[in-house]
DNA sequence: TATGAATGAGCTTTCATTCAT
DNA sequence: CATGAATGAAAGCTCATTCAT
């Protein structure tokens, strides 16, 4: 009996998750195929082929190219937001939570490489597919509202300066990572240093903290 | 004789500089094409119209579409490279010279958008044509050089602090003015707030100067 | 017992009248979109959108587009001589019936505009339809029938001419009519005028009674 | 030596000649393609096999398929008001000049049956792209002048009736023709009679005439 | 009777590139 | 030095239709 059958013989509740199963398929390998390719150099065609569904089905699902590609974007942002809700920043110390959240992004940023190709393509077309999206402006302001309480409490402890601004802070601690590992062929090139070893890597992270908390402790 | 064959009887010396002229239009028109549009998303025909040139004249002069995106990146680099030379940081004391940098990045980043925007297609690409091209890799020591000289001569006059590496500096400067200005499409969708205005670059620039100059002087 | 279920445990009378509905969804939505769009131009998604029903319940009643396309036509035809048969031309005085017929013909055509387009999207189609359809053929002799007896009356009464055939007549009639509407867009933008105002509906009217009844009065 | 090359050798002024030949073979090729399937059904590949070109080269010289819909519309439109201004119908009694307006009209559409056709798929699609042709609204005042003054003629001659809008009675010329021919399937289906022998054809042209002519003549 | 999931074939259109002079 | 004509390959997308329950 051929092993294709058994799906057909699954209770009903089984076969319809089939549906969300294909979609989840569908947006993993896009999420791959634009990450290497960039949402321009992304063929519709590698996404069916690597998510192993009719091209069709692609289009079944998400409406064209570009609403996939949100949809990707949509999800990387998700990913990213429910991880840092788990660091519970809002428990610590406030230098250690500094730190903490340099640590994390720079990790995540190296763990998910995607993630920056996809920022870097979804730049590259201006914003277009996230101005659309209610779904990600919601997601992203209790990071910010985390890192103010985080900047305030350390500022009444006496232990941080004032005045910081948490997005521009926040934007300088991404910016150093991200900078450094989204650019890192350019950079290479030019530098003729290989910037990806562990050991570059974690001078990397050691320089970051140094700069950052150089900043926002008293001095 | 046709009057459209009087061109071609001109002096040699003439006619080579309208060779150059088209070469120039060409480049011109890439660059702001490759800026628009990253390199998959920019169109040979419209550069073609751009530089008012026939399209194949572009294959004339230039072999392919990547090598023509090869050669608009190095003319990029070898201009922000001239336009570094012209600081001339030694000459500054230290902490003036860290400050300038900085600030000289941040407002040559403002004033050429397209440079981010290849260097963002450049590393979405891998860094592949800048791998074959050697003219690049020379012209970049001299600043890491220069930055070199400075640290360690605000080290020997005790303002600095030791043990910073140039190369990690240069990325931070560059990484945070990068960020926020080739991600500010996104950045502004998620913080619903405009980063472009001038009070915004303002902010940006003396938050830049503050963590900077936080790091590198001596507490 | 799910709620959902309700629906099939009620007695089959109901059931059946489920469906008769669905089916007439189906013909009317079909009949509107093959308007719009023509045979060709006609999507079954917007059909069964429009009919609020399954794409898939279209190809349970009907075979296939095709075959919708037919049952659209049939209807159609049905329909408009339905309405011929209760015009009573029959129990007019000739030069009455006549005059009865043309604007008849001429009102229909404006009240239904669907079935001037549908005749135009058969008719670019070879009448391959039509051609298989036995019911159409059978309901349009009558009113031949009844014309060639209304002619000969008022040939008898001396009011007519003779020798007039009631096809030929009847042709001329529809088609006066029907390349003025049918064509109104093409002739709208050739003649510079607008068609389709009120007016100018009844001046063509006018016009054709003229025409008709000029022709088949014994001058 | 390849027969293929001659057409290289071939002087410069003859050899530009090849871009309006080929521009000549898809106007032709789409014709007959839009006329047999219509707007919708036609195909671009089929277009290009029939003019023998590679099918890019039907979007180099004509932007799109409407576009070329259009131009061929154009063409059309183009051809019969060159074959009417043949006519010289102004030198002409006024009788004969409206018998050989209608005898023209039948004989022109049964000789180009592709007419009928593009018109049909104009008017399926609202008259869509003629309404953006400047074109063809340009070069129809002309025949409804000479109509005119024709009319105008036979009046005060003591021939003709008054008050007849030359307008109306051309669109009942072409409508008695177009609708015979155009729907011929559709009535052929419901009459079953064979509308396109010749003898039919004669019968036709001689209806129209006596209608027509029944119509103006003053009586 | 009714339906959500899935598909193969084929469509129009795009694009970097070459031909031929 | 310069160009108009031409193309092969492949892209995104559409559509009528069937599968499986």
């Amino acid at each position: 009996m051929p092993r294709e059958k058994t799906k057909a013989a699954l209770p009903a509740e089984l076969r319809s998750r089939d549906a969300e199963r294909s979609q989840q398929a569908i947006l993993l390998a896009a999420r791959d195929e634009f990450a290497q390719h960039g949402l321009g150099g992304a063929r519709v065609d590698s996404i069916a082929q690597r998510a192993d569904v009719n091209k069709r089905l692609i289009y079944y699902y998400f409406k064209s190219k570009d609403d996939l590609f949100l949809a990707v974007l949509e999800q990387a942002y998700a990913d990213i937001r429910a991880a840092e809700n788990k660091l519970n920043l809002r428990e610590m110390p406030p230098a250690q939570a500094i730190q903490r959240l340099t640590q994390f992004t720079w990790e995540y940023y190296i763990a998910h490489p995607e993630f920056l190709t996809l920022l870097n393509s979804e730049n590259l077309h201006q914003g277009r597919h996230l101005a659309m999206s209610s779904r990600v402006r919601d997601t992203n302001s209790p990071l910010i509202q985390t890192l103010a309480e985080i900047l305030e409490r350390g500022r009444q402890e006496g232990l941080f300066r004032g005045g910081v601004d948490p997005i521009q802070l926040y934007v300088s601690i991404a910016g150093m990572a991200y900078f450094y590992l989204s650019n890192n062929h350019t950079l290479s090139a030019i530098f003729g240093r290989d910037l990806m070893t562990p050991k570059a890597h974690h001078e990397r992270l050691s320089h970051m903290c140094d700069v950052i908390l150089g900043y926002v402790l008293r001095s």
